[in-house]
DNA sequence: TGTTAGAATTTTATCGTTAGAATTCAAAGT
DNA sequence: ACTTTGAATTCTAACGATAAAATTCTAACA
């Protein structure tokens, strides 16, 4: 592969010159820029991109780390930062943390350890006192989805809580009273905050917080299965069943028709997320939208912003759920 | 951040040993080891992997263009690469072609200007011919999910002829004979095989093709409901409907329903691929298995094994889809 | 015509590592 | 004691770019 240098020679010029065509910014005479762009051309020249993170102390890749690279919910999420980033011409390195602290912070290291000007986590295993720690070192750090108390210029979040409580508000507004609720793993602050909204709303309206129709899922469709098991076993009476999240819904879903429940009727049901899955699900899933693809491109912009000083980013830290209303909550009859 | 220098000085020996107590490789005596390890700890060096990259022309990425980076399919086929890759202290860069000859043709350029040691590829739109091509230039290029005429050793592939042969033939043994097909866009390799595998199914049962019952869908959800629309709208008569993806046969389960047909009784339906949601729709699909994250995997051993020269990785080119039988496709009553 | 300011360009050092040649060292053989 | 030999270590030159300082050029103005 040519290299600067043979441009540089076959043009006539220097290596600098050279350089500053590639990085466009300062000055050149048209005349010199001409004859450079031809030699480049010429030779089929490509600038070494490690070169130039070597000399410039900046390698253009933004760290991300995801729970996981599969799943609907990551894959909007990447999705959003992959395309505000490419379209940057800044490169992304994922990675994944499978939701446990120790391969969390494995991964973290790995990416710090890739020379990425910034990365991005969205990390639920490792706690808030380790985060603030992190963030006193060079590496500038990013957090998708996670509000981390004192950083929070540097996070992109959902209002969980507000989601929570809509859920369960709108499950309301349709006469239930009876409200089990299978939670997500209370180690996850998301899934804190979306059982604190579910509490708020039934506080609102004047109802009890029942143990006994509280489950704590696994965020996947199993959790959803495992806890409507659990609920219909214990006997109790409930017309409405809110779920953490939308994977969880539809293992409820599954599970209840395998037990010969009609649904809607029978149960009414509400996820949280909205994705892309919930409008193929059988009743269509009522559910809280979650716009991780648009926090995506936020977070994206945010480190375009901030890293790489582009201009005319304006941010917005704090997003908010909204309703999505389909087949799977009806009016309690 | 300490550099290998400030190492070297502090332990009281050369550059050349720190570098070579780091790459473990050539002999270092057990004495100087220890001192070097020492001083690395004390100094919290860690080597700079751009510096490692340029001066060893080794970047320790792999570059991956996928169609996109949501989708059920492609993460579980990311999480395969990955995770294969990044235990072996290798990292991904992942970019995505959404099918557009263009795009992908971006994409790869993109990759090959970031110092991948390899790419891995899982391109649609992009012709043989281009890849042939591609594959003469200086950077080793693996296929993910397509054969390529001429590379063999260089793709990991399904067999989807088989699968396509093996879902009809599911269907025909359950007694069904008028069958609507639902194809995927025919640019696609994948799709023309799979369609390939289905004409063959119908030829050994001596049925003949029917241009009326096919219809040509885009692989997602509405190319699903889209055909069954054009089925139904077109009065023919059929009793089961094979879709080139569960996304289609989703969607096409979805659509039927709305339009009032009881499901699998009024129309048995088969998918392709088995995505984790296949099992939570309603009749649960039945299915032909996509070993997708496998084959990521071996993707990945494929390239640990001819580019970064590991020993013990056996490889397998090309993978069996398997019937995965669930309840949306019953016997013709 | 001679200055001079500012633009254009070149020079030179540097980024942090690896790799191969050159050197030193230590133990074994004669 | 003196080679010899192979292991351990050091030296030195890259790798391919960037960036700051130094220099040359150009054109405008007195």
């Amino acid at each position: 592969m040519a290299t600067i240098y043979e441009v540089s020679k076959l043009a006539g010029v220097s290596l600098a010159t050279v350089s500053r065509v590639i990085n466009k910014n300062s000055r050149v005479s048209d005349k010199t820029r001409l004859k450079v762009q031809d030699a480049m051309k010429e030779l089929g020249y490509r600038p070494n991109s490690i070169a130039q993170s070597l000399a410039s102390n900046r390698s253009n890749s933004v760290g991300i780390l995801v729970s996981e690279l599969h799943g609907p919910f990551f894959g909007q999420m990447m999705a959003g930062i992959e395309a505000e980033l490419r379209a940057a011409g800044k490169h992304v390195i994922i990675t994944c943390g499978h939701s446990e602290e120790d391969k969390e912070k494995d991964g973290i290291e790995f990416l710090i350890s890739r020379n990425c000007d910034a990365i991005i986590l969205h990390v639920e295993a490792v706690s808030d006192a380790y985060l603030i720690d992190l963030c006193k070192g060079k590496m500038p750090v990013y957090f998708m989805s996670r509000l981390v108390e004192g950083l929070n210029d540097n996070c992109i979040s959902l209002d969980n809580e507000l989601g929570g409580y809509l859920a369960t508000q709108s499950v309301l507004e349709q006469g239930h009273l009876a409200i089990a609720y299978i939670a997500g793993p209370q180690f996850k602050a998301d899934s804190k905050d979306r059982l604190a909204g579910h509490k708020r709303a039934l506080a609102d309206n004047n109802i009890a917080f029942s143990d006994t129709l509280y489950f704590e899922g696994d965020f996947k469709e199993t959790g959803g299965s495992d806890g409507l098991k659990y609920f219909i076993d214990s006997k109790q009476k409930f017309s409405a069943l809110v779920c953490a999240n939308d994977e969880m819904a539809s293992g409820a879903i599954t599970y209840g028709r395998e037990q010969g429940l009609s649904l809607p009727k029978d149960l009414s049901i509400i996820g949280f997320d909205n994705i892309i899955f919930a409008r193929h699900t059988y009743p269509k899933l009522t559910t809280i939208d979650n716009p991780v693809n648009l926090m995506g491109h936020m977070a994206a912009k945010l480190v375009l912003k901030n890293i790489y000083k582009q201009k005319d980013m304006s941010i917005t830290h704090s997003f908010e759920p909204t309703l999505i209303t389909r087949d799977s909550l009806i009016n309690k009859t």
